[in-house]
DNA sequence: TAACTACTTTATAATTATTCTAAAGTATGT
DNA sequence: ACATACTTTAGAATAATTATAAAGTAGTTA
């Protein structure tokens, strides 16, 4: 059983609220990634090691990836791609868009952008999201 | 010295003016790729299998790799990436928009999207270019 | 609370996409 | 034809991710 106490209970509850085991790895991740002022974007890798580097007892890199798919199939994470075939994750679920700056990505707030037009979508298929991408270069 | 005709002066010229030294490896896949009518996406994987399948001497893995980084620093193929951890080519280089339906891409021409409002680059960046991804779902 | 069962974690192996290496081959200028 | 720099190639190496199957744990039941 868990050690549990305030801080931990939101999340214990949240993982159990889309079916998913309060384990203590899952618990520590959920924390690490949503006990936090603002939303930021990583790496599978880049969550193992930021974590892993702090703790004696150390989260098997498959518990990392496992859980990061459990969270965004609960919804708690929205995954993106760049052009060098790794996933990125944002704890920023709201839908937004993106500058990509040589493989740097600044958040755009969604009432940044609007739309004159947009293409219907075809035949038995409806929008299911609107994501904009847009790619910088340095000035001159 | 390469066996030449017609259909292939074409794709001779058009690697010699980027510098690309045209041999056979390269012509055959420009042709392959760009001479046809509507332009298409593919993974170097899909280029490398539907190319090899029927032709008795394969052309290697590598070149197939070096060969489409080529024809994308010339210009002549647009990289984008889906959530497969996969690099993706588009023989489309004019700017354009995607659907995106279960792993399957379809092209939305430029003039289908149009803008009410963008958000300024950041400070000593420009924008290179701004490409939206419509995401679809079945009905219902 | 003890026992049970299904779900999780883990180390490790396997897989996939891609890049690297260095030896053999080829296009191009002379 | 020769020389030289650029290409191709098979195969090894790397990186990100997924699969495997044994050991551990949460939640349920008695």
């Amino acid at each position: 059983m868990q050690k549990m106490n305030n801080k931990n209970k939101i999340f214990i509850d949240k993982l159990r609220s889309s079916g998913l085991r309060p384990t203590n790895q899952r618990v520590e991740i959920s924390k690490f990634l949503f006990n936090r002022k603002k939303t930021f974007h990583f790496t599978v890798e880049e969550l193992k090691n930021s974590m892993n580097l702090k703790r004696s007892k150390k989260i098997s890199t498959a518990t990392f990836y496992n859980t990061v798919h459990a969270l965004k199939s609960a919804g708690y994470l929205k995954e993106f791609s760049l052009e060098n075939n790794t996933s990125y994750y944002d704890t920023n679920i709201s839908s937004h868009h993106h500058f990509f700056d040589n493989g740097k990505v600044i958040d755009i707030k969604s009432d940044k952008i609007t739309f004159r037009k947009l293409p219907e979508a075809p035949k038995g298929k409806k929008i299911k999201n609107v994501e904009v991408v847009i790619r910088l270069e340095n000035n001159n």
